[in-house]
DNA sequence: CTGAAAGCGCTTACAG
DNA sequence: CTGAAAGCGCTTACAG
């Protein structure tokens, strides 16, 4: 392997000169700047990551916190965290539940001081828990989180427009002119729950008197409590025509539980979920469903720590990143109207 | 952040011996090692990894090739990966496709050169690449492979016993006294299908005459296959009162079908899949299934490739690793005999 | 615009 | 059993 030296030697420059190429850092001539580009062409040479590293003081590395890796919207996050690292010449050591074994704080702690991570990236349920970030607080060590239950809590947080995106989920129902639409809520521990209640209510309270009142079914965000919450609703005296799930599980269930009583979906019933994961186009009919911003909050999270960690002081301290309505087959006109 | 250096002095020797303690080199006394270690623990000294591989001439890090990372299994192989990695020092660089964008080659070529992995754990589909495989073994470059398609094109592969399950999984249905036991086979361009194939087969020909003669609908490893291969199998005139589905997914389409035909699993129908995926305790009845040992796995590979890396001789060069039979709610004994 | 020197924190031979 | 010296491949001040 070819060194900073090789470089030098070869271009007839010192290896400070080959470092200021390397580092883009101004103060080289033009004709220089090109003839060192083209022997680290020839030569193939790629500066050393570990010396880079060592000289820097750095480790280049922030860890990512995650929920249970089995979740499909982790599994996305953290792909898309690793990709926009890797852009930056970043590692990502990723610590995430496996088998719902909880992380701890202090083997978080030990994990940060033993790789001298130069931040963190925390997803829920990491981003809730006080002892953690009051560790990271106290030893001033730079973190982003990502949709945290507790607000006001972190000084820098990224997020997706859950009351928005809900909003436009009940409001399309809306246009295609359903008037009964219930929704049927995520477990009422997740901030977002609240926020895509919210949102729903807030459609429906605009659109009166051409839609009926709110008419909610508590669920747990699994696949059983939508099939339960559907049959329960579908055996009211005047059921709805439309169902905006507040999750791709629970929309699989009202299809599952709509299934089981010989209804039609988007025939008798529509459906619309929140998320976009992978069940939401493995069922039949594909769900229509509301699209987590992830590439983009993945893009931004990576953005916003580096630029804690590079010091700098404009860093917006709370982004809102719009989700997107996403048509696919579970949604239509109401039958009976 | 205390070095080295710091320990050294405060222990009374030199760096060089806090070296060989830290590595766990022999030739220091038992005392001088103990007093050594009192200084480390009290400094909470951790040693500096740049360092450490900067001098060693090794990154420490290898690369992880994976399939789509929304399969689950993936997912999981990935975080079993990673923790056995940890616990070793080791970093991980994942590439793996994101919304099935394929990795080529080239991109492999580059970040190898470019991270200086010091070598690599591939799974399908890189394993079945034979441009990447060259060029692995043209470079020397360590490698190991997960349950590959293509056989003997590997010096080292780890594998899960696919025949030996599926065995496993008919002599299951046959011991509940189930005769007429379908397969719905899983893609052909996978060599597992294969072998589960023939490990249902065997089953049945070493049960003879107790069971059936094979029954085989070929599937293509989606839910929407699995429905419709049921939808075919209980059509005949003789339909089956079981079915091994190839996978997990497979397994949910027949649930699925069933429902829809007004049968009732495992009252009527009994199933069993293949993989233990997330989806086998989403769905009602849970599945009963095929554990892929992918602990055991992800364990096994970064042993061998460690110990590739490190030049030893005597890694084993094809490990089979079984799977294990779990028993859920999606099985029973056939209602007519 | 360019470079010589020092040093980041370790480990690798080598000497005793 | 222990240590002094050299150096891994870079970057950080500093000088010109």
């Amino acid at each position: 392997m070819p060194t900073i030296k090789d470089v030098a030697t070869k271009a007839g420059v010192s290896i400070k000169t080959v470092s200021r190429v390397i580092n883009d850092e101004p103060g080289v001539a033009d004709s220089t700047r090109q003839r060192v580009n083209d022997v680290i062409r020839q030569l193939e040479y790629v500066p050393n990551l570990s010396a880079q590293r060592l000289k820097r003081g750095r480790s280049e590395l922030f860890a990512l916190l995650l929920p249970r890796v089995e979740s499909p919207y982790a599994i996305k996050l953290f792909s898309y965290i690793l990709r926009e690292a890797q852009k930056r010449d970043y590692s990502v050591l990723t610590l995430a539940e496996v088998n719902s074994t909880p992380i701890t704080p202090a083997q978080i702690e030990h994990v940060v001081k033993t790789h001298r991570v130069d931040g963190l990236i925390v997803a829920p349920p990491g981003a809730d828990n006080v002892v953690l970030m009051n560790f990271l607080k106290s030893n001033h060590i730079p973190y982003v989180t990502i949709n945290p239950n507790l607000l006001n809590e972190h000084p820098f947080s990224v997020e997706s427009t859950d009351e928005i995106g809900a909003n436009e989920a009940t409001r399309y129902l809306i246009s295609l002119e359903h008037k009964r639409i219930a929704h049927i809520a995520c477990m009422k521990t997740e901030r977002f729950s609240h926020e895509r209640r919210k949102g729903y209510i807030r459609a429906l309270e605009d659109a009166a008197p051409a839609a009926s009142a709110p008419l909610i079914v508590q669920g747990d965000n699994s696949i059983e409590s939508g099939h339960n919450a559907t049959l329960e609703l579908l055996n009211l005296p005047d059921p709805p025509t439309a169902i905006f799930a507040g999750n791709d599980e629970m929309a699989v269930g009202v299809i599952l539980a709509a299934s089981h009583l010989g209804l039609s979906v988007p025939g008798d019933l529509s459906v619309i979920g929140f998320d976009d994961t992978p069940i939401s186009h493995q069922i039949f009919p594909h769900l229509t469903t509301i699209a987590q911003p992830i590439p983009e909050i993945a893009r931004v999270s990576v953005e916003n720590l580096l630029e804690l960690i590079d010091g700098k002081q404009d860093v917006p301290e709370f982004v809102q990143i719009p989700t997107r309505l996403v048509l696919r087959g579970s949604c239509g006109v109401p039958i009976q109207n």
